[in-house]
DNA sequence: AACGATTGCGGGAACGGTTGCGAAAAAATA
DNA sequence: TATTTTTTCGCAACCGTTCCCGCAATCGTT
C-alpha cells in the first residue's frame, strides 16, 4: 500500500478515525493520554503521511503562494523568490512559481491556474505588455490577495512595492556628472513601460539641474539583454557619438556595454564611466565592479509578502504603495577609488 | 461567493452535478448537445474555475513535480527550473520549487513535505553532505518516482543526470598546457563531494600525461563562492605560490579568482590563464571572457524530466544512469584569440 | 443519593469533484 | 406494435481529512 490513512490507524487500533484525526492534531483537550500515545506510535510505525490534498480540500486553502515573474533566470527573480520563500515557509506555505516570458497570454494562463489550484494568494511582476487587467480583476472580485510588485499597474485597487526609481536614477546621473562626466549616453528600456519613463526622467532632470543640454541622440533605447547593452555602443560607435560615461536602464545592458567597450580598448573609468539601475549581485563579478543602484531585492520580498499575508489574514486589509529606498553603490566602473560603501 | 461549484451550476440548471461534471470535460458520448452547451454556457457566465484541490484528491495525484535543489540563487537552477518547467507545463504538471540551502535537515523537511503534498515526482540535485539515505529509501518505498541530476547518489537503485566531469576536467587542464602553461593552480571544491574527486582526478592525470609533477600546494580546497575564489588567490600570494594559471572548481570562484587577480594588476591570460568548470552564462558577461566547460543544463533539465515522465507513467521502468557531455567553451581568458565557438 | 459537569470517544456530514451503474426516455429494429 | 438498442441523465459511493454533535462513563458537589 502507497499510503496509509487515518481510517487505516482506526481499523489496525479498533478506533475511530475521529480520534486519530484528533490525536495527530494533538488535541490534548479530548483525547486520553494513552491513547494519543497509542495513535502517535502507530502512525509513526505504519509510516502515516498527513494528505495535505485533503486538508487542503477541507480547509478550503492550498497552503501555496503564486509568484509569477516575467522572466525566471535573473538574479532580481531568483533572490525575490528566494526571499518569499524563505518568510513563508516558516508560516507553513509553500510556494508555485510561474513565469510569463513577457507574454501576457501566457501570463494570463497562468493566473488562471494559480485560480484553478486555489492559491493562497499571489505575488506579480507583470509583463511589459500588459492586457490582463480583466484577469487581476477576477482575481480580485474573487477576493484572492494579490500584491505587485517591482513592475506595477496604477490603475488597480491594490497593494505594490516597488523603488523609487526616478530620485536615484537623478543621484546616479548626478554622480557621473560630479564625477566629471559630460557627454552621458543613456541605454534606456522599452518605451511602453513605466520605469523606462521614470528612470529617462531622472536622466534629464540631472542634466537639467547641472545646465547641461539634453541631447536626445544620446538616449538610445533598446532591449535589456547583454547583447542589447553591446549593440548599442556598437551603434553609437557607427553613428560616431561623443559620450564619457554610459548610464544604462539595466545591468545586464550595463555588462554588454562595459565589455564592449573593454574590447574596443577602452579603459573604464577614466576613458569611459559606466553605472545602471537594477543592479544585482552580479556587478560585484565584473572588473571593473559596477556603480549600480541596486534594489533591495530582499526587501522587497519581505514587504510584499508581509502585505500579501496581511491580505490574507483579512481581505479588507488596507491597499498600500510601497516606495522601497533603492541602494545606490559607488564602484570602479566610474571611480578610481570609491567609498567603502554608501546608500 | 468566491468560488461557484458543480454544484451550483446544477442546481440553477435543475440538473445533476454528475451531468455537470461530465459536460464540463467534454464527454460529448454522455451528455446531449443542448445540455452540454447550456452547461458550458453557464459555466462561463457563473464564472466557474475548476477545484484542482478536489480533483487531485480524488485522482490521488497533484499533478505536481516537486524540484529540490541546494541552492536557488543560481543560474545553474534557475536555467534547470525554467527548462524542466517548460516541459512539464506543457503536460499539465506544475513544479514546485524547494531548496535545501545545503543542509540534510532542511533538505529532509522539504522532501517530507513533497510526500506530504503528494507530488507526482521529484527532481532532486542533493546537498553536499548527504545523510538522506533513509528519506531516499521512504520514497522509493512509495513508489514516488525519483530522479537525481548534478548531483547524483551512487548507492540507490534510481535514474540519474550528471555530466562526464573527469574528462572535461583532464581536457580543460589539457588545454592550459598546451596554451603554454606549466603552473596551474587548481581550486577545487570541498572534499566530500564526488564532483570535487572526479574535477582533481582530471587535473592531475591531464599533469601526469604531460610529465608535469604534482604540486599539492598548487590545489586549494575552499567554498564555491565568489569570495571563496578571491581569498583563495589572495592565500595563494600570502604563500608566495607560482603560478600562470588557474583551474577552478566553479565559476563563481572564477570571478573571484579574476577579480582578485586583475586588481593586483595581472593581465589574463597573459600573466595568468583562467577557466573553471561548471560555467554558465555569466562567463560571458564578465571581461575577458571566460573558458568554461559548460553543462548542457537545458538538456539535463530535459532528460531528468524525461526519465521522471517515464518513471510516472510506469513505475517500473528501468534506471538509467545518464551522463551528458559537457561543453568546453575556449574563450579569452585562456588565449588571445579563441576559435569562433568550439566543443 | 441525585444531579450537573467534564472527559473520551464514535458517528456522520461535509469539502468539490469523478465515475460505475442503473433507469428512463428516445430511437432503431424486427 | 413489441422488442432491442442507444442516448441521456441521476444516484450514490468515493478520495482523506476535519469537525460538529451526541452519548456514555467518570467525577465532583451538595
Amino acid at each position: 500500500m502507497k499510503y496509509v490513512t487515518i481510517k487505516d490507524i482506526a481499523a489496525a487500533l479498533g478506533i475511530s478515525k475521529s480520534t486519530v484525526s484528533r490525536a495527530l492534531n494533538g488535541d490534548v483537550k479530548n483525547v486520553s493520554k494513552e491513547t494519543l500515545q497509542k495513535i502517535v506510535d502507530t502512525a509513526a510505525s505504519m509510516g502515516y503521511r498527513r494528505n495535505e490534498l485533503a486538508v487542503n480540500l477541507r480547509a478550503k486553502s492550498n497552503h501555496v503562494i503564486g509568484i509569477l515573474v516575467p522572466e525566471i533566470t535573473t538574479p532580481f527573480a531568483m533572490s525575490f523568490i528566494a526571499s518569499v520563500q524563505k518568510i513563508v515557509s516558516a508560516k507553513g506555505y509553500r510556494v508555485s512559481i510561474a513565469f510569463s516570458n513577457e507574454s501576457p497570454e501566457t501570463e494570463r494562463m497562468n493566473l488562471e491556474m494559480f485560480i484553478n489550484s486555489r492559491v493562497d494568494g499571489i505575488l506579480i511582476s507583470t509583463c511589459h505588455n500588459t492586457a490582463n487587467l480583466s484577469t487581476y480583476e477576477d482575481i480580485l472580485q474573487r477576493k484572492i490577495p494579490l500584491v505587485f510588485f517591482d513592475r506595477t499597474i496604477a490603475e488597480l485597487p491594490v497593494s505594490s512595492v516597488r523603488s523609487n526609481d526616478y530620485i536615484k536614477s537623478f543621484f546616479m546621473v548626478e554622480h557621473l556628472i560630479m564625477s566629471g562626466k559630460r557627454k552621458i549616453l543613456h541605454i534606456a528600456g522599452p518605451n511602453h513601460i513605466q520605469n523606462t519613463i521614470e528612470r529617462t526622467r531622472g536622466y534629464r532632470d540631472a542634466l537639467a539641474k547641472f545646465r547641461i543640454p539634453f541631447n536626445p541622440e544620446l538616449v538610445v533605447q533598446c532591449g535589456v539583454g547583454v547583447e542589447d547593452g553591446s549593440a548599442a555602443i556598437e551603434q553609437a560607435f557607427q553613428k560616431g557619438l561623443d559620450f564619457d560615461a554610459v548610464f544604462c536602464f539595466t545591468e545586464t545592458q550595463a555588462f554588454g556595454a562595459k565589455r564592449c567597450l573593454q574590447e574596443h580598448g577602452f579603459a573604464i573609468p577614466a576613458d569611459v564611466a559606466i553605472c545602471c539601475m537594477s543592479g544585482t549581485i552580479l556587478s560585484t563579478l565584473v572588473y571593473p565592479q559596477i556603480t549600480a543602484v541596486e534594489q533591495q531585492v530582499e526587501e522587497m520580498g519581505e514587504v510584499a509578502t508581509s502585505l500579501l499575508l496581511d491580505k490574507i489574514n483579512d481581505f479588507s486589509a488596507p491597499e498600500q504603495t510601497i516606495i522601497l529606498n533603492a541602494k545606490m553603490v559607488i564602484r570602479n566602473s566610474t571611480v578610481e577609488n570609491p567609498p567603502a560603501e554608501n546608500a
